[in-house]
DNA sequence: GCTTGAAGCTACCCGCGAGTAGATTACGGG
DNA sequence: CCCGTAATCTACTCGCGGGTAGCTTCAAGC
C-alpha cells in the first residue's frame, strides 16, 4: 500500500470518448458470448475494465447500451458492405461485391456479426424491429438486383413476382454460410462467396431464361 | 367465498401424463414469445393452467424443462421432415419433398420453429450444441443428395469438395425463407419450396454440368 | 501549490424470479 | 363409504443482478 509514489501502468485516467469505445467493445463481447439477459453488466463492466457506476454514466440503463452496441455494429456491417458494392457494375459483380464485403466482415468481427443475428432477434421491442428493418433493407436492395436482371434481359413476370421471397432466401443463405463457417474456419471469404454465386446466381439466370423447375405432379397444394 | 357447492367447471385433475403434455405446449408457447432468459416459470405455469409446483414436480428446473421442449419440438420437426422423404425418390424429388414438409410444418408450428430457431442457439450450453448437431445432420444429409446428383451424373469433384458449403446455404436459405414467410403470410409453402427448388436446383444442375461463374477479373484473394 | 471538477471507486438497496415446504383436496379401489 | 395416494395449491425463502448514493483522487489551470 506504501508504494504510492510512481503508480505506473494502471490503466490511468481517460477521457470520456476513450472509454465510451472500451465499453462498448466489451459490451459487443459478452453480449454475443452470453445473450442480452444472460449478459451481467458486473462482467461487462469487469471486461472493460472499468466499474459498474462508469457503464451507467456513461452509456445509460442495459437497454441503452444494447441499443448502443446494435446500431453501432450494424451501422460497421452497412458501411463495410456498401464499401465494396459500386452501383454502377453489373448486378452480378455487385452480388458478388456484397457477398466478399459481407464475409469478410462476418470474419474479422464475430461478435459483431453473433450480437446482430443471433442476440437481437431474440430480444423482443425495438431492437428486434430496428434489425428486422435494416435486414429488410437489404433483402429489398438485393431484390432490386435480381429484377434489375430480369428486366434487362427482357423476361421476368414471374421472376419479379418473387424477387423479393428469392432475395430473403439468398440474403438467408448468406447468412447461413456465415453461421456454418464458424466451424469450418478453413475455408477463405472469397471461396465462400464463390460456392454461393454459384450455386445461386446460375439459379437466377436460368430462372431468368425462362427455365423452370416443376415436380412430377400436377397440383402443389 | 361461500359457494363451495358444486365447484364445477374449473380444470378438473388430469393424470399426469395430460398435465406433463399442457405445461411443454405451454412452455414452448412462452419459450418462443420472450425467449428462454425472459420466460418466467411463472407465466409457464399460468398459461398451462396450472400452479408453478407442478411444472417444477412434473418437469424439473428450467433449464430441464427448455430441454425437454427442444428435444420434443426438434424430434417432431424431423419426424415431419422424414414422413415426406422416400430415400428412393430421385435426389430432386427428394429436396422438394422435404422442403414442403419443412415448410409445411414451420406454418402449422411457429412457435416450435422459433424455439428451435432463435432461442435454443442463444442458450449457451449443450442446448445450442444438440440443436446444432441436429442442424449438421440435417446438412449432411442435404450435402449427400447434392453429392448423389454429381456422382450420378459422371462429374462432381468441385461439386463435392463443396458440397457441404453449398447444403449450409440451401438450408440456411430455407430457414430464412421461412421466417421471411412470418411477415408475408400470403404465401403457400407449396410456392415457397417452388421459388428454392427453381432458385437453388438449377443451379446445382448447372454446377454438375460443369458450368461456372466467374468474376471479370483474375486472382479471387 | 491549491482549487475545482471530471474520472473513478466501494458499498449498498431492492425487486424479480427460480425453486421449495407443507398443507389440502379429490378420485379410484377396496 | 372410507382410505390412501396422486394431484394440486398457497405462501414462503433467497440469491442474483440492475441500478444508485456518495465518497475519493488525479490532473489541469491560475
Amino acid at each position: 500500500m506504501h508504494e504510492k509514489t510512481s503508480r505506473p501502468q494502471r490503466a490511468r485516467r481517460l477521457p470520456r470518448a476513450v472509454r465510451e469505445r472500451q465499453i462498448l467493445d466489451a459490451a459487443v463481447e459478452v453480449f454475443s458470448a452470453h445473450g442480452y439477459h444472460a449478459a451481467s453488466m458486473d462482467e461487462i463492466a469487469e471486461v472493460a475494465g472499468v466499474s459498474k457506476p462508469m457503464v451507467y454514466t456513461y452509456l445509460g440503463s442495459k437497454e441503452d447500451l444494447f441499443g448502443s452496441c446494435i446500431r453501432r455494429e450494424a451501422k460497421r456491417l452497412l458501411d463495410a458492405v456498401a464499401a465494396g458494392v459500386d452501383t454502377d457494375m453489373s448486378p452480378d459483380m455487385q452480388l458478388w461485391s456484397g457477398l466478399r464485403s459481407f464475409f469478410s466482415f462476418v470474419g474479422d468481427n464475430r461478435s459483431s456479426w453473433l450480437v446482430l443475428h443471433r442476440q437481437a432477434l431474440s430480444v423482443g421491442g425495438s431492437f428486434a424491429e430496428e434489425v428486422s428493418a435494416m435486414r429488410a433493407r437489404s433483402i429489398e436492395l438485393v431484390a432490386a438486383v435480381v429484377v434489375a436482371t430480369g428486366t434487362r434481359q427482357g423476361i421476368g413476370e414471374q421472376a419479379e413476382k418473387s424477387a423479393e421471397g428469392l432475395a430473403a432466401a439468398l440474403v438467408g443463405a448468406a447468412e447461413s454460410l456465415a453461421v456454418w463457417w464458424l466451424d469450418h474456419p478453413d475455408v477463405s471469404d472469397g471461396l465462400l462467396a464463390s460456392w454461393l454465386m454459384n450455386l445461386v446466381w446460375l439459379g437466377f439466370g436460368d430462372l431468368v431464361q425462362g427455365e423452370v423447375w416443376t415436380p412430377n405432379f400436377p397440383a402443389t397444394t
